[in-house]
DNA sequence: GGTAACATTTGGAGCGCTCCAAACGAGAGT
DNA sequence: ACTCTCGTTTGGAGCGCTCCAAATGTTACC
């Protein structure tokens, strides 16, 4: 009566077998015009959706895949969810996306979900707990603007998991020169917890000392958000009073966020960017393109990130024996207003 | 071997039947303790996961439902988000979120895809073509910031909808006479396209005229985006100059993303807020709490919304017959650092 | 001691689909 | 006319689980 159509209901409308149907719904070859025409039009008039549920349940395949984020108020994740679903909608695959913090506030694992789900692959996009993906029996893919470190572990275990990664100490080197080679020398640096951050933090660390400039970090045992941009700035601003050169002339933050919570601070200290101090986020998240805040920032490409850690995921499920590989984007500055060279 | 241990598995493990396995599993009374721990002890050793798919077939529901957002860059769905799992959450279902926006530049129908899934109910806080969510058989409930027309449209026809949103209407009106309120009189709107807008904007024409001041609108064919906000805004300081009083001292701009195209346009005019023009937003977006914006806004309870639209879900899932429901939330206005009184 | 009444456990029949082996037809070749 | 093919179509056996009716144990009560 009410119920969902079946297969069988379509099957009977359009006077063919069950079996023919399934042919049709998967297009297969090797199917005559004119029952394909017939299939679809009692498909049509009957409106007829295929349960999932059973079909994953017969072919032992969802054709999907879980993609982990770790908070979907970081607008980081968007454009890196733009670039998995461009490779993985052509190719007839479905994403469901969690985000990591909102599953652990309500008590889940993010990960049995999508195991429950029967997902053919998972794309790690957050810095999960390594026993969260500890066994995972699906090809994984581990991709993040993120730091290789805690992954690395995982993956030389178990020899599994692809990566596919911004290169967050060459980003942190490669701002840190950006602001030497616009003539700036008392540069700080907005830090916090978690492994992004502190390969940033390091490979700034490198080139400060590489240029014979002293490096100043600060907040480093706060998050990387927008209050402990602010904190930390506020710290630098008073550490340089007291101290030798007087104020950076530069800040570089670990991410955009917390670059918006230092330019709060250096206004609520009569500071102007960038006039008076520069300052340099990281991510490229929408955030720093706004009219209003146009800060300059280093961009971890997290669209082609997205679009490697799909083709990655494809190609393990194709080839799953296949050695693991390992991909390093090179991250690159972008040139907004927030940042200029010394007047000094 | 390898493969994925199944119920039948994990019962011969724990020595009961598979019967007893799937008791357990929904944890139901009536088992004996020592039999729950035996087969608690088996699942743990095997590292069993029940399959979903199986148990939606087998039980016809997949204790999901399904939430569609109409994008994934406007953070305001985050709060509606965490207000649909805080009920759903307990309840012992999932919730699955699809982008309208990203669904349709891949060509899909993001309705289909929650139908093809089995989702037992849809919450729909998108404004979402009303073919889309016509013969939609599960319990619909329509959730927005978002105003109703185009959902009592659908709502009547069947009655099988029931909704719950903000009052755009009366946040229209509230947000212009707000400002009235504070001394303003050239107030300029800056709107866009879409339902929600034109709802703001037609409470804000009326508490004007009320007031007897002139509603300045701004914008209208515009998306209601940032680059909108920036435009409009250009605009009505560029018909303020030769106009009769000179330019607005207030906006009030459809949402906190044009407030911020706003803010661009008004600092590269030389402008200050609040100091030389007042700007109220829409939303409260977590944009809008940035130390470094502090846009005064108008709220519609994201949070709240979700929460009843999911309880909506639930008692409808529990009562398909009983009558639909209507909510309205009464928007208020946050006080930041956007907004001040007239100085004239 | 026997039995009613209940608590606990179990096998079987699907859920709606996929996949396989087998059946069917219709030309082509001899 | 009769095989052979090859393209097309079909029934049947599951996939891993839920749910039901029925079986089995256990306790209590006469």
């Amino acid at each position: 009566m009410n119920a969902r159509p079946t297969i069988y209901d379509v099957a009977q409308r359009a006077g063919v077998s069950k079996s023919l149907v399934s042919l049709v719904l998967r297009d297969a070859p090797h199917v005559a015009e004119a029952k394909r025409e017939a299939v679809k039009k009692a498909i049509q008039e009957l409106g007829y959706r295929p349960s999932r549920a059973a079909s994953a349940l017969a072919s032992q395949s969802t054709r999907s895949v879980g993609l982990l984020i770790d908070d979907f108020r970081n607008p980081w994740f968007v454009e890196l969810l733009a670039g998995v679903r461009s490779v993985l909608d052509p190719a007839g695959y479905t994403v469901t996306v969690a985000d990591l913090r909102l599953e652990e506030a309500s008590g889940r694992n993010p990960v049995d979900g999508f195991l429950a789900q029967h997902v053919d692959a998972l794309v790690v996009a957050a810095e999960a707990p390594p026993e969260m993906v500890r066994d995972v029996r699906v090809p994984l893919v581990i991709a993040g603007t993120r730091s290789l470190t805690p992954l690395l572990g995982k993956s030389l275990d178990d020899g599994a998991a692809d990566v596919v990664a911004g290169d967050d100490d060459a980003g942190g080197q490669l701002a840190a020169r950006h602001l030497l080679a616009l003539g700036h020398r008392r540069i700080a640096h907005l830090s916090g917890q978690g492994a992004p951050a502190e390969h940033r933090r390091r490979g700034y660390v490198r080139a400060m000392a590489e240029a014979g400039a002293e490096p100043l970090v600060y907040g480093v045992d706060g998050g990387t958000d927008e209050a402990n941009g602010f904190r930390a700035m506020r710290q630098a601003l008073d550490a340089g009073g007291r101290a030798a050169g007087g104020p950076p002339t530069a800040v570089f933050a670990a991410n955009d966020v917390m670059a918006l919570g230092a330019m709060a601070a250096l206004r609520d200290a009569g500071l102007r960017v960038p006039e008076d101090v520069s300052v340099l986020g990281y991510d490229d998240s929408p955030l720093a393109a706004y009219g209003y805040i146009r800060l300059s920032t280093v961009d971890g490409h997290s669209r082609r990130l997205g679009a490697e850690a799909a083709q990655m995921a494809l190609d393990r499920m194709a080839a799953p024996a296949a050695p693991p590989r390992r991909l390093l984007l090179e991250p690159a500055v972008v040139e907004r207003s927030s940042v200029r060279e010394t007047i000094a």
